[in-house]
RNA sequence: GGAGGGUUCGCCUAGUGGCCGAGGGCGGCGGUCUUGAAAACCGCUGUGGCGAGUGAUCGUCACCGUGGGUUCGAAUCCCACACCCUCCGCCA
């Protein structure tokens, strides 16, 4: 969300930054709403101060003994006015503030124009694409014939858009779990923590995916609750926070979370319709950090960092792109992809989002820090996927297959699974 | 799901219509005393919004779980809701 003041004081610069996403912004609206609401809260007060000496007038009149009902008749227009005021106040703060939250955040400089992935700037590449012999298969082929991914009875379960893991698979998938958790907790300095998989309107507006993408997530409406299954664990991680002030000395909260993800990935059928790339359930260990603002970018970099040691640590080549202004998503300032390289589709695919979201997410979860001053002030809020599971195993079987269908795995996966290889039948290898 | 009890300024607690933004204890901070520490004694000590000032700070408004109501006036009375605790039922 967005402070109305700042976004009036940016005013047209506000407007273009905005349109840089494709977001049109109603400038006067917003100032003649602010407005109002600035001239309620004048008025207000000075009513309510005006009541408080009555009453306390009607009392010493009346301890006195004297005439108190032309006062009474007062405070009774004073009590009026204020219920109108209000009134009216209640209207204006609840426009405002569906006019802020769905204003997506300013795009960051640094992210190029455009709205789709050809715009995208890369940064850099790392790791070495490898090239095959003979023509290399996708994961779904190489999955179902070892028999360590089953799509078929996971569609019987559930529908389209889930996958069973088995033997080997479903170790795999605990390896990279754990794999990416130690290095983050043990080497990269963030605190794991275990975290609701459901939560409420509330915590889901203050990270942004309410009010205006509802449609994306799954909800449960179940004995007079309303909650929602979150999409990734940067919901709960955030709003762990909310309505807190952090101590700076505690600054920068680095957290992190292994958690199932849910989305309905409503309006995205078609696309990427096989195997773990697009799912409707997949388990992701996500990391967050929260700074002082002035912090934000430097933290970006770091979380890159650490995003980018999974791959290596896995032997997987990828690059380092900075995604235009107009598919930076609505909460995000800047964002960093990690695309990996998926050798059947000659080409990188997305793996990880790594995004500043400077005070934005803070404001509408509220949360906050001291500056020097010791005065509360906003945070940054900023998040990365560090990182999928189901795109990492997808990525590492299509990676180390052989022409024989067997698998190679990486070598750091070895303690974690106790083989470094998988059968063309599904049998682990040593 | 049923029946009770509770929610006050970091913690514990007092407070049933105005003298209560709110008393006491603990904790914290400062001081006296002491070679030092402890004890004792004295003083200070809730949070947030907005506004002013380079600043220590000052002004102002709000806040006794949340939202409504009654009243000239509500921590206090009424209604609804949320959360916590205890017991019963059910349950991984």
């Amino acid at each position: 969300m967005h402070d109305a003041r700042a976004l009036l004081e940016l005013g047209g610069e506000a407007v273009r930054r905005l349109a840089r996403r494709g977001y049109a912004l109603d400038l006067a609206g917003l100032e003649s709403l602010q407005s109002r609401r600035n001239r309620n809260i004048g008025a207000a007060d000075e009513l309510r101060a005006e009541s408080r000496r009555v009453a306390s007038e009607v009392q010493q009149a009346a301890r006195q003994g004297g005439d108190i009902s032309k006062l009474k008749e007062r405070a009774r227009e004073i009590k009026e006015q204020i219920r109108e005021i209000d009134l009216d106040q209640e209207q204006v703060q609840e426009e405002l503030r569906m006019l802020l939250l769905s204003i997506p955040n300013l795009p960051d400089d640094r992210a190029p124009d455009g709205d789709s992935a050809e715009f995208a700037v890369e940064v850099r590449r790392a790791g070495t694409v490898p090239s095959f012999s003979f023509t290399p298969k996708d994961h779904v082929d190489l999955g179902e014939a070892a028999g360590i991914l089953d799509f078929a009875r996971a569609t019987k379960l559930s529908g389209p858009r889930f996958a069973v893991s088995r033997g080997p698979g479903a170790a795999l998938e605990r390896a990279l779990t754990r794999l990416f958790l130690d290095l983050h907790t043990r080497r990269h300095g963030y605190v794991e923590h275990s975290v609701p998989f459901l939560v409420t309107r509330k915590t889901m507006t203050g990270t942004g995916q309410l009010p205006k993408f509802e449609e994306d997530l799954f909800r449960t409406g179940v004995a007079d609750r309303d909650l929602f299954l979150i999409p990734t664990a940067e919901v709960p991680l955030t709003n762990l926070y909310a309505d807190e002030i952090i101590p700076p000395a505690e600054l920068p909260v680095a957290i992190t979370a292994q958690t199932p993800c849910f989305r309905s990935e409503a309006g995205s059928y078609g696309r990427d319709t096989r195997g773990l790339i697009r799912q409707h359930q997949f388990i992701k260990v996500e990391m967050v950090r929260i700074c002082d603002p002035e912090d934000a970018d430097a933290e970006l970099e770091k979380m890159i960092g650490h995003a980018e040691a999974c791959l290596r640590e896995l032997g997987l080549p990828y690059r380092v792109i900075i995604l235009p202004a107009g598919d930076t998503g609505f909460s995000a300032r800047l964002t960093y992809d990690l695309e990996v390289w998926f050798p059947s589709q000659n080409a990188y695919r997305e793996i990880s989002s790594v995004s500043n979201f400077g005070t934005f997410q803070a404001r509408r979860a509220n949360i906050r820090t001291r500056g020097a001053d010791g005065k509360p002030k906003l945070v940054a809020t900023l998040n990365g996927s560090g990182l999928p599971v189901g795109r990492t195993m997808a990525a590492l079987l299509e990676q180390g297959q052989q022409q024989d269908g067997s698998i190679v795995l990486p070598e750091s996966l070895v303690p974690y699974l106790g083989f470094g290889r998988i059968g063309a039948d599904g049998t682990p290898e040593a």
